[in-house]
DNA sequence: TACCGTCCTGTAAGCGCTTACGGAAGCGCT
DNA sequence: AGCGCTTCCGTAAGCGCTTACAGGACGGTA
């Protein structure tokens, strides 16, 4: 009867050690690359082979210190349950992605985990996954600023289109420029006197640059600006959609052209234009910001800001790991943006695109 | 001077302990939940609260023997890097939606790994994953049969889509009685006597089971059977639209239905038949499989096989941790689909769901 | 032959936690 | 007062690894 290794016993390297006829160090030595003859060496895999081991992380981790594991933090869309998910996972899981790859490069994994909008324990559940990783990714708008303190003495932390704090690093893009080169587009080269700016959340930082950047430059342009609440969205095609619609129906003339917070906005807004029967860009022309893939298949196509959403990941897991593995890392790095002209703006059918700014990126993806 | 703690020191339960003038065990049992005096319990977690420690997960882990991590891995699209991407992204992040609210209901967080079409070195990396982990979920077409069982003695293994083995649980939704009701609803309710299945990956279980479904039922209604090479897609919908083309540029006549693997290639073929001038559902229908959102907003809507796709992830979730926490688990869960009738099949405008069939779903999302 | 340097190996300590175990303290009872 | 019971607490072992350290084998040199 062939006797069960040890019942339910989970494989140590122990067991490995035996069955190779070495001591245990010498199977972490070869499991790690380090010296050892070559003998040893082909004992120890083969025996790890037969065995089919796999050495157990958290002792790893322990052990030397590092879990080689890093936690993103993203909002998960409650208030839309269903609807448009097809837009809504898009800008989020692409910047995921781009995490991800760069932590494969490094040998690290990468803890996804979403909150709701109201998550009930919030503190305690990013708490849990601190402890199970080696740092933190933060997307907008998880953490305030207190929180964001509180946790950065027990991880390394970089947000995403946050701001950098005295315990945290943040990646975000050029939003002043693409916004500047947006407006000086629609005002010098079109003409249009009177913008507004439908705004996304009153408390993403983006939304806040943008928002700034928009009234700075309009003004420098001497061009008529309408603002109030009228113009407060909340960066999805609903909000934005009810906007319009709610603008229109107060008879309100709208402005010539509406630079929207990101491309979702601008999406809602076109819709909303188009059930009520207002040209674009013919009579008003709308814009966006992010250059999501469907911003180019829409009618008309839109023009936007095109932002690197994967180089954006991609960075912000450079940036901590270079934290995590030897306490550097730029503290505030600031991506470039392109503005994309397509012709929602009023542009005639004129593929191009323009840099705008090239700040020293992170790294490629 | 004030002097720092440690220097670069980590903060451990001795600390705690330390500040609170009680035991490293007292610490831990509060920060457990298990008994302890109230006054005890109130210096504990001030201490806690003042150093805002954070236990490490690894040690955790080691101590009691589960890390509350499952490694989900899933093909990244490497073959297509940027096109597409809107739809590439749906099927699979939903599902993870799903596995990850699943997973933080009882505690666990998601190690999300995606996978290069060719990785190199694809069995290290997923037994990295296995090592940090306390059980994973596989989609589709990551390991063969043989990787798998030599996974399973590392750690309890879920795949999705796939079919259950000695050593694995398995989740997947009810393929056959999709295409059966497909075939019958175009048979008999709309009289098509020619019938095709554009088929996706060869090597998908999803597609063998469709497929079989779709010869068998078909053969069994007496409809004439298209086959052949000529109907081998790849679940995209750029192999859909090729297939059609190159069909018809050959000057064969297509079977007055076409049956496809999934929602993606349904589009495809949509998209070929109305560039080349067939009307859709007038000269040949199309069906899909999935229903992935888009699927409705499609002209003409299009007629599908809606599966619970939040819900199977949840269900694998639920199904590997009944795994894990007691070495139980459904070995094959099948969760029912509903046909989707809407008017790429041919039916008037009537919008309408019937369900198929009712097999014991795990959890609802 | 004696000695030193190099290379490989094994022993053992320790990473930060959980928990079995036993002792101390408080209570109600005889 | 003495007993047993319960409740709370601290001590210490141990989870599966990595790695500092020291010992052994070997080769080359004086």
């Amino acid at each position: 009867m062939a006797e069960p290794k040890k019942a339910k016993g989970t494989l140590t390297i122990y067991d490995v050690a035996t069955r190779a006829g070495v001591s245990i160090a010498s199977v972490s030595r070869v499991l790690n690359g380090l010296g050892s003859s070559p003998e040893t060496r082909e004992r120890v895999l083969l025996a790890v082979r037969e065995l089919s081991f796999v050495p157990d992380g958290a002792a790893r981790a322990l052990s030397n210190g590092l879990k080689e594991v890093v936690g993103v933090v993203f909002r998960r869309g409650d208030e839309v349950p269903f609807a448009d998910e097809d837009e809504s996972l898009l800008f989020i899981d692409v910047i995921n992605r781009g995490i991800e790859v760069a932590a494969q490069r490094r040998g690290f994994d990468v803890l996804m985990s979403s909150v709701g909008v109201h998550e009930e324990n919030l503190g305690s559940r990013i708490a849990a996954i601190a402890g199970k990783a080696d740092g933190m990714i933060l997307h907008d708008r998880i953490l305030s600023a207190a929180g964001i303190a509180r946790l950065a003495d027990s991880v390394p932390i970089v947000t995403l289109a946050g701001t950098p704090t005295a315990s945290s690093l943040n990646v975000r893009c050029d939003n002043a420029s693409g916004i500047r080169a947006l407006v000086r587009h629609l005002v010098d080269d079109h003409g249009y006197r009177s913008l507004a700016y439908l705004s996304g959340h009153s408390d993403s930082p983006d939304n806040k640059a943008r928002a700034r950047a928009f009234e700075t430059e309009a003004a420098a342009a001497g061009a008529d600006v309408r603002t109030g609440p009228a113009w407060q969205g909340n960066y999805s095609a609903e909000g934005a959609a009810q906007d319009i619609m709610s603008q229109l129906d107060a008879g309100r003339a709208l402005p010539r052209a509406i630079v929207c917070a990101n491309d979702q906005t601008a999406l809602g807004a076109m819709h909303a234009l188009a059930r009520r029967g207002v040209k674009v860009p013919g009579e008003v022309a709308v814009t966006g910001f992010d250059d999501v893939p469907v911003a180019r298949h829409l009618h008309p196509p839109l023009t936007t800001v095109h932002q690197p959403i994967r180089e954006m990941g991609a960075t912000a897991f450079e940036v901590l790991w270079s934290r995590i593995s030897a306490e550097g890392g730029e503290p505030d790095v600031v991506l470039p943006v392109r503005l994309m002209i397509r012709e929602s703006c009023g542009c005639a059918h004129r593929p191009t695109a323009t840099t705008i700014s090239a700040l020293p990126a992170g790294e490629e993806a």
